[in-house]
Order: structure tokens, then C-alpha cells, then sequence
DNA sequence: GCAAGAAGCTTGCATCTGCAAGTGATTCGG
DNA sequence: CCGAATCACTTGCAGATGCAAGCTTCTTGC
């Protein structure tokens, strides 16, 4: 049992890398954003009012708060996203996504769609593809932040 | 479909950020190797020999060339790999599991499956975790370097 | 109220990574 | 054979990332 699980996991981590490499390639090229920035400002388009703080936005994107403060200045640089400074709490410091954002996520998810329909065209039927997409909710449904 | 496709693909890279996050955690402290360390010992492990060349490593871990280079000096450093040339084709140096990386492997290994377990643990049958690493391995199988 | 602690954010430093250029070795076409 | 192309690898540089320390702003206990 243990065993199965750590090959499910191993199984996991390997198709992950192969599909954010295959993803790197033509992506970043395409819209100037990276996969990573994609990934964020699909966070704030879910978000209310398109706006997350930047400590909420590490947690649900498993990363550093620092890593946040540094994605955000580039991309407020290119017009996708804005700082909004909440008026109670002086601490916070919403990134939020802008027209333009919205703009360039959609044309960017459009992209994403595309190569993810590479990654398993022909060989996989739709119901499998219902069934792993349903399995691997069960590991996205609880943690915050999921995407879909 | 397509949005199947990338409801699909968004999951997956979500729990394998997920994952890795977790695993990162109480990994490195634990046996002073990363993940992505442990990855190329378990692809050398699998390989003729205990060996593979840069190139291939790199290929096989959908990572750079450069970066197996300077992934591979500290291993060496710390003795669990070693370099060696073949005597016909001077270009190439392989990269070689020794003894010592064999058993820092295993123990490795046994934190990976005990992190694996708590992934999974409880909410997840047996049949169910098959199942998924059943449709994982339609991904990864026609990959090189499919570590399962 | 006020001091102590916590929370959100930023910054310095170290590490990891990829790309492009460079080096040395091998193969191939003539 | 010999020059050109190819291959394996390394290195310089730039970008991404995490951790720990520091700053500012709340919150809490008294």
C-alpha cells in the first residue's frame, strides 16, 4: 500500500515536470507571461473583486510571500495587475487584476487550453479523461486555491 | 473537451506544486538531498550500471544540461555519485551511483513513500489509488525516464 | 492607553536554473 | 585524410526563488 502510493506520487511529480516543460516552451514566448504568472492571475480572477493580498496568494500558490512581492512588480510594470492598499488594515497590499489582466489571462488560457489538449489527444477518451480529472480533485478540493 | 483538457492539466500541475511543497518541506533537512537530488539517484538507480550520461540525465528529468552539471558536483562531493569517462567516446562522462549514494537512496526513498502515505491516507481506497496511477502512467510511460 | 506580540510586506543574501556561447571530441562528406 | 558539422559538456550571465531579518501596522493583555 505504501508502495503504491509512492508510485502513484512519483507518477505524479514526473508527468507534472514533463507537462510545465513542455508548457515553458511555447509559452512564455507567446504572451510574455510565464506559466508561474499564469497561474497567478487565474488565483485573482477567481478571487472577489479580481484581488487577492499577497499572503493569501503565497498560500494558495505553495510558495514564498518574497517570491509574491517579486512576480507582482512586473507584472503592475506591464499594466496586468495593480497595488490596492486596504483602507482599514494598512498592512494589506491586494494585488488585483486589471482589464488588461483579463484580457491577456483569456488570450493566455487560450494558449493553455490548446497545449493541454496536445498532452492527451487521441490516445485518451473523454471519460478517462473525467475519471483522472476527477481523482486528482480529491487532492486539489481540500487545499486553498483551487483553480478549477 | 478541450476545457476537460485543461481543467485536466490545471489539476495536475496543482497538486504536483502541492506535493512537492509538502515533500520539500521535511525533506532536504532530513537526509541534506533535495527532491530533484533524489529523482536523478532513483534515474541512475534504474539505469544499466547504475549510469547514465548528463545528456541523458537532463533528457530523462526534463531539465538542462547546465543544471545536471551543477547538480551532479555537490553529489559527488558529498561521495553518493561519481564521475566517469568512457574510455571510447571522451565526450562523455557519466554520472555513476556509488555504494554510499545506493543506501542514501534507500533511506530516502523510505521518507518519500512515508510522506506519499500521508497524501493519500485515509480518504483514498486501494482501488482508487490504482486507478489513478494507472491513467498517470498512460503519461509518463511513453516518456524516457519513466521512474516506475 | 501601552507595551508586547503578531501579521503583512519588503529586502539582502544564497541557491537553483536556463540560455547562449565556448571548448574539446567525434563523425561525416568529399 | 581533412574540413565542416555535430555532439557532450562546461561556464558566464541573468532571472527566479526561499529564508531570515527588518520595517510598518494592527491586535491583545493588562
Amino acid at each position: 500500500m505504501e508502495d503504491l502510493c509512492l508510485k502513484t506520487t512519483l507518477r505524479l511529480l514526473q508527468s507534472a515536470d514533463q507537462i510545465r516543460a513542455r508548457l515553458s516552451g511555447d509559452f512564455s514566448s507567446v504572451h510574455g507571461l510565464s506559466v508561474n504568472e499564469v497561474f497567478l492571475l487565474m488565483h485573482l480572477e477567481r478571487a472577489p473583486l479580481h484581488r487577492l493580498s499577497r499572503i493569501e496568494l503565497a498560500r494558495r500558490m505553495h510558495i514564498s510571500a518574497s517570491t509574491i512581492t517579486r512576480m507582482a512588480a512586473p507584472l503592475e510594470k506591464i499594466g496586468v495587475v495593480s497595488r490596492q492598499v486596504d483602507s482599514r488594515d494598512a498592512r494589506l497590499a491586494f494585488v488585483v487584476l486589471t482589464e488588461v489582466g483579463l484580457e491577456k489571462l483569456g488570450e493566455a488560457r487560450a494558449t493553455f487550453a490548446k497545449q493541454s489538449g496536445y498532452v492527451f489527444r487521441d490516445r485518451w477518451t473523454e471519460g478517462e479523461l473525467e475519471q483522472l480529472s476527477d481523482l486528482l480533485h480529491r487532492l486539489t478540493a481540500d487545499a486553498p486555491g483551487d483553480l478549477t
